[in-house]
This record gives structure tokens, sequence and C-alpha cells, in this order.
RNA sequence: GGCGACGUGGCGGAGUGGCUUACGCAACGGCCUGCAAAGCCGUCUACCCGAGUUCGAUUCUCGGCGUCGCCUCCA
């Protein structure tokens, strides 16, 4: 079983399922404001990886990812550009989509959207309002952080050091507060905002409750798997957990934050082919795979830096797969060599030790070449396991083979005609031609093969 | 100032108290090839600095230097 390393305990420990046989998993998903960029990126591969996986080993995966499609930002921007602040959301929520496919990441299985859930923080906030966990101000509602013991699980840091290491820092809303960490969970509009209705003023709810209530509406109390950003691990995710525990419910079992894609230094990707912090373009300008290789190569709690070279490199590194992949599809198809598959599992179930794992697969593929080289019967589970491995991932190699149009295959034909009658002139200038056509041309003894 | 993390070869990035010093990219040599490509074999560079613990430290401890994240709405 999966063992992943779990912030509160900060340590790495078994993900226990409350049902056996089903993992319920919560990812905070994007504030849609803007479009994608690279930390977007990251985070929602490394959960692809981990999803991805948990299904491959015969889980059922349910995986809640919310939109937050009421905030500041999107107001603020609505405001400056001049346009409803529904037609940033809906536009950047179909960005934010075609990114994510433009990446591989499947959909996960629940997509709540914020103002769906209006009514339901509304009832929680009154619930911590009764409680009296929760109090009015002049400008919202505010949620207070003193009435929950253990404040500060999350942070790594009680209520008093974060206070007393605050230094000079400027509390927003401070003079109405009761702690300076309390935080808000209604905001009350004013007049050319968006606002629903609640008892104590029309406003709208704060980022941090819209989170707890889907999370717990969709998958109950005592999930097992909350996942994000290691920026979201404090305030976000111990707001929301205080929010549940406040209301004496059992919030997430296990805690996963990833780290941070930080820039290569001086890589300047920027210079080279425009603004690619923005996911889209990445995808635009390179193999939409390389990123999930680069992310597969280092650890999801390491930060990683992500510049031109590396870029770069993770797509020589995929030709190189490619054409094992090309090479691959002539072998004859066997069951997946259990050996290596084990190596994978025991592996990722070592809090997704995805490095050891491409270490694994590359490992395997020099094998399973070699196995080809020598026409090795060994040959055909190394090549089925290489596969195995990668398609759990969501690592789609390129074999090539059947979509190489009728005329460039008989360009190869005659390539190989050509050879045959030692006529190297013609070879190598059909070569050529297909290659500026943007074919991988491999002249071996057994004829010509051609891809993309 | 508080908390957390990190500094590994040309680059990215794993890992370990001593063992054949991952893996990818790059470089170099060889094999294969008509020549290439792909592939295979081999080679070259490393563990921020200082002290300590130890028979022995890149790996543990302490100090220093440097980098990063969080400390009220950023993945």
């Amino acid at each position: 079983m999966l063992h992943l390393y779990d912030t509160v305990s900060r340590s790495v420990r078994e993900l226990a399922l409350r049902e056996p046989g089903k993992v319920s998993i919560y990812l905070c998903g994007p504030t849609v404001y803007g479009p994608a960029h690279l930390g977007h990126g990251r985070a929602t591969l490394s959960y692809d990886i981990l999803r991805r996986y948990l299904e491959w080993t015969g889980l059922d995966v349910r995986l809640v990812s919310n939109i937050t499609d009421i905030d500041d930002h999107i107001i603020n921007r609505a405001k400056r550009e001049d346009r409803p602040w529904k037609d940033i959301t809906t536009k950047c929520e179909a960005m934010w989509f075609e990114a994510m496919d433009g990446i591989n990441v499947a959909r996960p299985t629940d997509i709540p959207r914020a103002t769906e859930y209006v009514d339901e923080m509304v009832e929680m906030i009154a619930e911590l309002i009764a409680a009296d966990k929760a109090y009015t101000t002049d400008d919202g509602v505010y949620f207070d952080v003193e009435s929950v013991d253990d404040y500060g699980l999350l942070a790594l840091q009680t209520l008093d050091d974060m206070r007393a290491g605050g230094g000079d820092r400027e509390v927003f809303g401070a003079d109405q507060k009761r702690h300076p960490a309390d935080f808000v969970l209604w905001k009350f509009s004013k007049p050319d905002e968006p606002a629903w209705p609640a008892p104590w003023g029309d406003g709208r709810p704060g980022w941090h409750s819209e989170c707890v209530v889907m999370s717990l509406d969709l998958l109950g109390e005592g999930f097992d798997l909350h996942c994000g950003g290691q920026d979201l691990r404090f305030p976000h995710h111990e707001n929301e957990r205080a929010q549940a525990v406040a209301l004496g419910k059992t919030f997430a079992n296990h805690w996963m934050h990833h780290a941070f894609i930080v820039d290569g230094e001086g890589e300047k990707m920027s210079k080279s082919i425009g603004n690619v912090s923005n996911l889209l373009d990445l995808i635009e300008h390179y193999d939409q795979r390389a990123y999930r290789l680069v992310l597969l190569q280092s650890h999801y709690r390491s930060p990683i830096a992500l510049g031109q070279t590396t870029i770069d490199n993770a797509v020589k590194s995929l030709a190189g797969l490619d054409a094992f992949a090309a090479r691959a599809s002539k072998v004859p198809s066997a069951e997946p060599d259990q050996t290596v598959l084990d190596a994978f599992r025991s592996a990722m179930n070592d809090d997704l030790d995805t490095p050891k794992v491409m270490a694994l697969v590359f490992d395997t593929v020099r094998s399973a070449n070699s196995a080809i080289d020598a026409g090795d019967d060994s040959a055909g589970p190394l090549v089925a396991a290489v596969m195995e491995i990668c398609s759990a991932l969501g690592l789609v190699l390129a074999g090539g083979g059947d979509d190489v149009p009728a005329e460039i295959l008989a360009q190869a034909a005659a390539l190989d005609q050509a050879r045959a009658a030692k006529d190297y002139g013609t070879a190598d200038a059909l070569r050529d031609e297909l290659q500026s056509e943007g074919w991988t041309v491999e002249t071996t003894k057994d004829g010509t093969s051609v891809r993309r």
C-alpha cells in the first residue's frame, strides 16, 4: 500500500483508507481569474500522477477538485476591465481545462464551483456563529482562531509563535478582529459587487470556507487525503481544518503538499520564447509531455528549477523513449516482466519515488534494447513492462507506425531500393527529403522506418 | 524576528556512514552502419565552508555562508 509523507505527522506513513478499495482525495483547484501558469501545472500533474497510479493499483479513486469562481481577484479584474465577472470566470475556466487537456491531466471526478455552494457556506457560517466560533464586524464575519485548541497544526507553529514572529507586518482589518490571525468567512459586498443574501448582511463567502464545505459535502467526514501546494498549508488548509474542527467534524486524515517550481537561475525562459510562465505557452512551444517527464524525474517534495535547458533535456529524453516505443512496437507482445513491475510498485509506494521509477524505466529500456539487438525473447516482457509503467504514469509514448501516409512509405521503399542497388547518392537524397519534411528516418538492415 | 526546507559532477536531479559513487541531458572513445540516425559498450568531471562525533562522513551533530517557502487570502 502507498506510503506518503504526511505534513501533520511530519513523517512518511501509510495512506489509510476509510473504505477498502476506495480513495477519497480533495485537491484545491484554481481561482479562475487568469491563465494557468507553470505552478498550476506542477500541482495538477503531481496529483494526476498520484491518481493514475492509485487507479493502476486497482483502487477506485474519487478526486474532488474545486473551481473558485468568486474571489477578490476576479472582482478586481472585472472592475478593471469593466466587464461582467462571470465572463471572466467562464472564459478562464475553459482555458484552464484546455491547458489540462494539453498536458494530459485527467478530469477530476467532481468539479464543484464555489458559486454552486454559497447556500451551504451560509449554513456553515451560521452554525459557526451560533457556536460562538465566529463573530461579525463592520466588514464581514470572522472566524475566531483561538476557539480551536490546536490551531497551528498545519502551520507547524503555535498561534503565539506566529504572532511573536510576525514582525512589523500589517494586519488587515486589525482594529475589529479579536486576534490578528482571525480570518474572514463572509465579506460584506460593496454596492457594485456580486452579492448573495445572508442573515448577517449580503456579501460573498471567504476563500477558506468553500473548500471545507465542498470537501465535506462530496467526500464526507474523515476523507482520506487533502492535497495542495506548500503555500496552501498555511493559512488556507489550516483554516479549512479549523472550521471543520470548530463544528466537531473530522477533517482530512492525511495531508500532502508539493513543492514549487523555481526559476532556473538565469535561465530566462521568458526571454527566449515569451511568457513561458503561462502553461498554454509551454504546451504550444514544446512537447507537452516534457513537463510531466521533468516532474517524474524529481521528487514532488523537492523544489525544481524549470528552465530552458531543463525542458530541452526532457524533450531529447522523450525522443529516446519514442524511438524505443517505435522499436518496441515490432516486438511480439508479451506479459509484462513482474520483477520490473514489482520494483515500480515498491518505488511508488515509498512516497511516490518517481525519480527511482524513471531510473528503472531507463534501465529497463536499455535491457530491452540489448535484448532486441540480440534477438532475445526476454525483450517482450521488458518492453511490456516499460509500456505498462509509462501508461500508469500518464506518459504517452509515440510508437509511430500506422499514421504514415502512403507516399511517405513509398519514398522509404524507394530509399531501400536505392540502398540495395548501392546507389547511395539517391538514398541520401531521399533521406534528406524525408527529414526535411519532419520525419525521423532510421535505416537499418531490416529496412527503413519512418515516423514523426 | 519566528517556523520549515535546501545547498551533489557541464546542466537537471536521486541517494548513501565505508560497497561497482542512481537516472536523464551534454561531452569523449569504441562497436554497429555504405554513411548517418537509433541502439549497445566504455570514459570524464561531485558531494558549500569550518569544527566535532567516528576506525572512517558527501551522508550524523554544531557553527558559518548562501538560496528558497510560509508567517492573513499565491500551486
